[in-house]
DNA sequence: CGCCGACTTGATTAGATTCAAACTATGTGG
DNA sequence: CCACATAGTTTGAATCTAATCAAGTCGGCG
């Protein structure tokens, strides 16, 4: 049975998109919203099929990929937290997305949400800052996944986690020893790195042993001096 | 003296944002627009600087580039002909835009143009599409940086100019013989497809040694078989 | 206890980079 | 008009980074 949805209680009730809304916008937003659970490992939607719906992540992680015939495939986003999750105005969604955690979503029918962008400027407005981020975002991470050494590549992923400090709990000073866990697998990070899991295993130790991090267990990383992995990181670290 | 622009004639009237508005809309972008050619290899903006604007790409080519502190560059996003160029709602833009060959803007100051998106939502609307559609091609080239081979690169990239046809002139048959001009040089196809110039050298003598393009100069081309193009260049080639 | 998936480590290989040189087209000044 | 400079491009040889192939280790769980 589907749980009924109690914004006022939701964690991502600010910082996600309905932040944008007036108490009553927000009242008719959640009047269409469910909330759901999908389990690691599997298919929030397919770029196949028309099943198609729009979410917010309340918690978890969920991967966009891309795929080719041969089956070589590259995560080209991870949405997180108070993240937003779908591609509006387009008939067939372009990405597959899978979750790489245990996921909770918001979710939003397909047809109903549209309509409410079309009735709520704000909310219009709210998602475009949004894809504009997130296209900055990816930008990015062209840079990365072109011009990037895989020691590089490593070290900008665990400084881009570092930043968002994705902990699910302990909150971090500002630039004092980071302490989270990986949302991925090795092969996931490989994906996303667009790197093979032999060589991003091997660059971890690498960092390891340089001491630009500690890892607790395999997922559990530990980062004494974020500047030193900002350098490591390569790029406009500096900023940020 | 900056020409008075006449949306009348203009060859992107309909292709164009502006395609969204209705005449009086029009008319009030038309008053703050200015028309200016920049002169290859010239800065459009910089990511540093302040004086900002938006414009319509009238025709050429400018390149969106990132650049590391050691000087490796990536071109993370190209803007042609019909296409707008500029980032919404972000006090500092951060790409560097520069002119890959002459090129012909309509420009439009950044306040105005701002608080025009804001009085026409139809205007917002299209560039809202357009940005959407900026992301989905940011990540399909994440897919080609992050998992393609040299070979898979050049041909991918040929394809994509297959498909815009770009050629300022003979429209071409749908799936027919392409005969189209780069647009780039080759240090900048190396900086948008992630590899070194000698490197995109050997790929294009090696694509024209197997017969699936034909060099009439180091900047015309031909394709006898876009099929065969597609082939080569890897993925989706199947679809669109 | 032993299986299984996730991860690590080692040896070898391959694809792309780097370094170096030469070629082509274009434009300039003598 | 030709010699020469220059930017863009091609080609060759050597090198290196990351991929591939191949064992092995770690940790949780039936």
């Amino acid at each position: 049975m589907p749980q009924t949805p109690h914004c006022s209680s939701c964690p991502v009730r600010v910082t996600a998109i309905c932040g944008a809304l007036k108490d009553d916008e927000l009242k008719a937003l959640s009047m269409i919203s469910r909330q759901r659970r999908i389990p690691a490992g599997q298919v929030v939607f397919s770029d196949q099929d028309s099943s198609r719906f729009f979410a917010n992540v309340l918690s978890g992680t969920v991967k966009l990929t891309k795929t080719m015939p041969d089956g070589r495939q590259q995560i080209v986003g991870l949405v997180f937290s108070p993240d937003f999750l779908g591609r509006a105005f387009s008939f067939n969604n372009p990405y597959f997305a899978e979750a790489a955690s245990d996921v909770e979503l918001c979710c939003f029918p397909h047809d109903a949400f549209e309509s409410l962008l079309k009735d709520y400027p704000s909310l219009q407005h709210r998602l475009f800052e949004n894809t504009l981020d997130e296209l900055d975002a990816a930008r990015e991470w062209m840079l990365l996944l072109g011009r990037k050494t895989a020691e590089e590549k490593i070290a900008s992923f665990l400084y881009l986690l570092a930043r968002r400090h994705h902990v699910d709990g302990c909150a971090n000073q500002q630039s004092v020893a980071a302490s989270f866990e990986l949302p991925l697998t090795r092969a996931d990070m490989a994906d996303y790195l667009g790197l093979t899991i032999e060589t991003v295993s091997r660059q971890l130790t690498k960092l390891k042993t340089r001491g630009i991090v500690r890892m607790v267990s395999s997922r559990q990383m530990e980062v004494p001096d974020s500047a030193a992995l900002a350098r490591v990181a390569g790029a406009e670290g500096i900023s940020n």
